[in-house]
DNA sequence: CTACTATACCTAAGATAATTATGTATATTT
DNA sequence: AAATATACATAATTATCTTAGGTATAGTAG
């Protein structure tokens, strides 16, 4: 019983932000199974959506990048700028702002407006 | 302090289809001003966005349509369908899903995951 | 009586952002 | 030896929305 894909795509770059910003740094690889990971397997965020998400959060300086040596592959850990926390805390009002209002509509709806 | 347009892209046909399934039919227009009605202002659906929304749910048999002539001018009221309804409490139960999955997602985040 | 606003439909060009399908390469497990 | 997991990445396509425009009638404001 996966949730609508579609649902998630406007909070994509709000769940990443969010994640950096509680978990310090991250690699594009370990964002993508600890997403699936909190959602129960209910979100999967493909690697074509995460990557070219994430070099664009970088452009726009909210993310900065450090690259690692791990096991002779290099690792790309993403942490989150000042800049970026303060995109995070506004995204995440955004994302409250909506779902009280998607919960008011619903509640519209069944007392039947 | 408008929320996030982007986050209600996901959300559009749901609006419609809930709306449609609670008022019985209602015409484009009239759609634009009621979720601009109910949504506080913050959520202006535009045309551009709407028509050719209810042009794929007729397509996909989800709506049906019945011209009336009102002050000369042609009016397309929109009804739901049998399939449109299974449709509607479908993306209902998604929403409200997508909704609980956000919500546990920043509990976990509060909690310091 | 003229201009603006509201009503009511519509589409096309462009932007944005995701999916799908690949591609490269190493390490580990079967 | 083959398959899977790790780890990065991009390109083509598709979906969806914004922006901007178009047509037409009716009512209101100056």
């Amino acid at each position: 019983m996966a949730v609508n894909p579609q649902l998630f795509k406007g909070s994509l770059n709000t769940i990443i932000l969010n994640l950096l910003h509680e978990k310090g740094k991250m690699y594009g690889y370990e964002i993508t199974k600890k997403v699936l990971e909190i959602s129960n397997s209910q979100f999967q965020l493909t690697e074509g959506a995460l990557y070219p998400a994430l070099h664009k959060m970088e452009t726009d300086g909210l993310l900065e990048v450090s690259v690692k040596l791990v096991d002779n592959r290099p690792r790309k850990y993403y942490s989150i700028t000042k800049k970026g926390k303060k995109e995070s805390v506004l995204k995440l009002k955004e994302l409250l702002q909506f779902i009280s209002q998607m919960q008011s509509f619903l509640q519209l709806k069944q007392a039947g407006l």
